[in-house]
RNA sequence: GGAGGUGUAGCAUAAUUGGUAAUGCACCGGUCUUGAAAACCGGCGUCCUCACGGACUUGGGGGUUCGAGUCCCUCCACCUCCGCCA
């Protein structure tokens, strides 16, 4: 959420940050609203100085046996009329936050402007595209004839797109999560293993509500959200709290399945592990001080796609444009990886700097040396998610005879140096 | 799931029959000192306001009352015991 005082005085940056974004957001309305609010708490404070005033005569009274009759019967009144007025106050200030919670950060200057992909840019790529002396094979013919997972029987189980990984399968997924965490705590990210199920607060604090309501799983009964990201429960850690400066910045590494919808997603697309509702993932979350997001970003970014050096993979890194900036995001990278069998790119990261758009939301804020209270900024990107990073792995070091290599790093993790 | 208890600032502890939150420690700044400690002074929960000031704050929400930390209802967290379950 962005301050209303940002808002106030920014109000053509807000409303063009809406409309490069896509979003709803009425601008004109906000302000009224704000005008309104502030009008009030003038008239209703003044009310309640003026009873806590003829309280204190009220006590003077009393002590000195005078009669309080007509003191007590302006409080009646006094109190009458500010029950009316906070009233009123709580009203609009509940309409004002219904309308700022639906409007987006703001972009970066440093970010792109444009509408769509075509606008993003390409930052860095490393690596080139492996090429193959044979016909090769996609992730999923890889998958199915070295017994890697199995779709349809999970289909039995939870319907399509829950992946059931089998036997080395299940190896190579345990491997690469581990792989993973040890990677990132080695690189000073304190680890944390959190509540898969976070309450509606909390999915509202990182700005996952209310408007990717459609693409959660909800548990009705116990007002639930299964989680579609650690970045949910790592982020809401620190949700009220006040950080001091000395315990800034912060690193988490998360792993944690992750449960996706996936609303309106069917057709090829979906073809094996390439969007499924449920995933494995370790994310990567700072909590830092304003001045040093940036290069906290960039940090952030290296680190995620130093996985897929270590792997040996062909990826690039993205700067997303405007268009593209998810709702919460003021700057993002996304990583993709080649898959030779798909034949094109596949993200399996956003690293995104939410400025304080999280931390406001949440109310995370730390006490600067000289006293003030400021709200952090919050960051986090995948490091990495798992389906996508296994079908880059088994697409690109499959062999003519249709068995997979491992890369060296990894094989500790696996027990195995090929999967045959 | 059942019964009982607890919840006050970073921590620890107060607040007659309801009268509007007191104190200690820790922490920050200042005075003093060569420096430090001690002592003393100030700050030490949040918000609004250019400011002066003012408002709010006893786990959350609601109620009774002119007035609630205090009385009532409700939800939450924690502790103790019982039951159930891996």
């Amino acid at each position: 959420m962005l301050s209303i005082k940002y808002i106030r005085e920014n109000p053509e940056v807000v409303q063009a940050a809406i409309s490069n974004k896509g979003e709803k957001g009425d601008v004109h309305e906000i302000l009224r609203l704000d005008k309104k609010i502030r009008q009030l708490i003038h008239d209703v404070e003044a009310k309640k100085a003026e009873k806590n005033r003829t309280n204190s005569q009220i006590v003077e009274a009393n002590r000195n046996s005078q009669d309080a009759d007509q003191l007590i019967k302006k409080m009646k009144k006094l109190s009458a009329e500010i029950k009316m007025g906070d009233s009123d106050l709580t009203q609009s200030r509940h309409q004002l936050n219904e309308l700022l919670i639906w409007v987006p950060n703001i972009p970066h200057e440093s970010v792109p402007v444009g509408v769509d992909e075509s606008t993003n840019v390409e930052v860095r790529m490393r690596g080139e595209a492996p090429t193959f002396d044979f016909e090769i094979k996609t992730h999923l013919d890889l998958g199915t004839s070295l017994h890697l997972f199995d779709f349809e029987r999970a289909a039995k189980i939870s319907g399509s797109g829950f992946p059931l990984f089998t036997g080395k399968g299940a190896k190579l997924e345990r491997g690469l999560i581990n792989f993973m965490l040890d990677y990132h705590v080695q690189r000073g990210y304190k680890e944390v293993y959190t509540p898969f199920m976070t309450l509606p607060a909390a999915n509202e604090a990182t700005g996952q509500l209310p408007k990717l309501k459609e693409d959660m799983y909800f548990v009705e009964r116990d007002n639930l959200y299964l989680i579609p990201t650690a970045e949910v429960p790592v982020t809401n850690i620190h949700r009220g709290e006040i950080l001091s400066e000395d315990e800034l910045p912060i690193h988490y590494v998360a792993f944690s399945p992750c449960f996706r919808r996936e609303a309106g997603s069917y057709g090829k697309e979906t073809r094996g592990l390439l969007r499924v509702h449920q995933f494995n993932k370790v994310e990567l979350v700072k909590f830092v001080k304003p001045e040093t997001s940036y290069q906290e970003l960039e940090r952030l970014t290296r680190d995620a796609e130093s996985i897929l050096k270590e792997l040996g993979l062909h990826y690039r890194v993205v700067a997303l444009s405007t268009g593209e900036l998810s709702f919460a995001a003021a700057k993002c990278y996304d990583l993709e990886v080649w898959a030779p069998g798909e034949n094109r790119w596949l993200e399996v990261s956003s690293c995104s700097n939410y400025e304080s758009f999280q931390a406001r939301r949440a109310n995370i804020r730390y006490r600067r040396k000289d006293g003030k209270l400021e709200f952090v900024h919050t960051l986090n990107g995948s490091a990495l998610a798992t389906p996508r990073l296994t079908i880059a792995l088994l697409e690109t070091y499959q062999t003519d005879e249709g068995s997979v290599m491992i890369p060296e790093i990894l094989q500790p993790y696996v027990g195995e140096t090929v999967l045959k």
